[in-house]
RNA sequence: GGGCGGAUGCCAGAGCGGCCAAAUGGGGUGGGCUGUAAACCCACUGGAGAAAUCCUACGCAGGUUCGAAUCCUGCUCCGCCCA
């Protein structure tokens, strides 16, 4: 993993589309020495998701590239929440929650990610830091008096995310306004206390970053770079990272490794080559030759993405029993007994007087509710085993156990299967 | 501090006393077509119930009314303007 590769950090992520803008047209000469670099994590809740998979993977790379990252991560920010946030606003969390959300995080950051051992430092062993240890010992007056003057609000108000809010309907808090003077302080405060010279960051984090540049060398005299990252999105638009069930987590408990790999397997196919350069360590050459691959042949490509993601997140044992289970289920054989395949036990006494579908939809977790699990009976999208239910008061009985299982399945991808005993 | 406007379902956004579980669009799900793709077409999209029906829901708390998302009062939050 901590292989020092003879590339350019600036060049490996360039060519995997995962630069939007860099703040130093030298970037690339000055990433040809080693450097400590940085990206801040939000530990809102206790998993990341496969949105923040890019900035964990351009940390991969730059310590690929011989570089030192540092994984940080805000607990200051969710220790003030953010009460504006259109959706689920930060929750305003406690020091304990962030605490444990941390260490959830950076466990699966250090799947990625090498991160040094106590004892032993190396040279490029990433980090993780939380901004709460410096920024709430920060006293009030000794922000203004130390930072105040060198931020202009004049320009705080030309940066895009405060322009974009000031006419929005719901407008900028200060607490909102001050998130960039925050990740200004950590900018500076990294540079001070571990030399770190470059933050990354998402393209929305492009204001915050350069605030934190200017203020490490109005304050400090520091020379400081930035690069952002593009926002991933799907072609059609929609949000990427959610799923039937919502968001597509990396904790496996939320989200297991089959449908984790089952969301990159459905990719859409302009996507793909997209998606192989940033979420895979695939060599640049074999990236492009599988993006280029048109019509059926796409699912290939897809097939190998699903795969390697799943790898890195889950590790090889979990990847290769979800690639074969799937394979299996979708395959000519439609086997559905692989070891991935959602399932779960189904008592024989239980089945004896027959059980109707509908709660096993909802028992399966395939509906959540009797009504949702109506109406897809209802649209013909329900089937037990391979014959379509159109009679929601249609009970399974042991007549339907076939193999030692009831296969339930809802549209084409959705499945679940009772193992009877 | 004052004036005005606003708060509706996952999101956006209609409704402005009964016909409202709430138009429309987006999203999501299911069906069709396919390649576990996209585009397109159709349907569904609060909970319980076989159903009748019941329950919960239009910022919060009360009130008026046979009847309230809709009217009134207070509160909370937000926006705009004035100071």
């Amino acid at each position: 993993m901590t292989t020092t590769t003879q590339d350019n950090l600036y060049d490996v992520l360039s060519r995997r589309g995962l630069v939007s803008q860099v703040t130093d047209e030298k970037i690339r000469e000055r990433l040809s020495e080693p450097v400590t670099l940085y990206i801040g994590f939000d530990p809102t809740a206790d998993s990341l998701h496969v949105g923040t998979l890019v900035p964990i993977m351009v940390l991969a790379h730059a310590q690929r590239c011989g570089h030192k990252p540092i994984a940080v991560v805000g607990g200051a920010t969710a220790l003030v929440g953010d009460p504006s946030g259109k959706t689920e606003s930060r929750k305003m969390l406690s020091r304990e929650d962030i605490d444990y959300n941390a260490r959830c995080i950076a466990g699966q950051i250090a799947n990625i990610v090498e991160f040094n051992r106590p004892g032993e430092e190396s040279p490029a062993g990433a980090v993780m830091v939380n901004n709460a240890d410096w920024l709430t010992k920060l006293s009030w007056i000794e922000l203004l008096r130390d930072y105040g003057a060198h931020f202009s609000v004049n320009r705080m108000l030309t940066m895009d995310s405060v322009k974009s809010r000031l006419d929005a309907e719901s407008g900028l808090t200060f607490l909102e306004f001050n998130y960039m003077v925050m990740q200004a302080v950590d900018f500076l405060h990294l540079y001070k206390s571990l030399n770190c010279t470059v933050q990354m960051g998402g393209q929305d984090q492009w204001g915050n970053i350069v605030m934190g540049i200017e203020l490490g060398r109005r304050v400090a005299g520091a020379d400081l770079a930035g690069l952002t990252m593009p926002l991933v999105t799907k072609s059609d638009g929609g949000k990427f990272g959610k799923s039937e069930s919502g968001n597509v987590w990396l904790d496996p408990k939320r989200t297991s490794p089959y449908e984790f790999y089952q969301f990159w397997r459905n990719t859409p196919d302009v996507d793909v080559k997209r998606y192989l350069g940033f979420f895979t360590f695939l060599p640049i050459e074999q990236v492009n030759e599988l993006g280029a691959l048109e019509g059926v042949e796409a699912n290939k490509a897809k097939a190998v993405l699903a795969y390697e993601v799943t790898r890195l997140v889950h590790g090889q044992g979990e990847a290769e029993k979800a690639k074969d289970s799937a394979g299996k289920a979708f395959g000519a054989t439609q086997d559905v007994t692989g070891e991935a395949i959602p399932h779960g036990a189904l008592a024989a006494s239980e089945l004896g007087a027959g059980i109707g579908v509908v709660q096993l939809l909802v028992n399966a977790g395939l509906a959540k509710s009797n009504g949702e699990a109506k109406r897809l009976v209802t649209g013909g999208g329900v089937r037990v085993h391979v014959r379509v239910v159109s009679d929601i008061g249609q009970r399974v009985t042991p007549a339907d156990v076939k193999n030692g299982y009831v296969l339930i399945r809802v549209g084409k991808k959705r499945l679940f299967r009772f193992d009877v005993r």
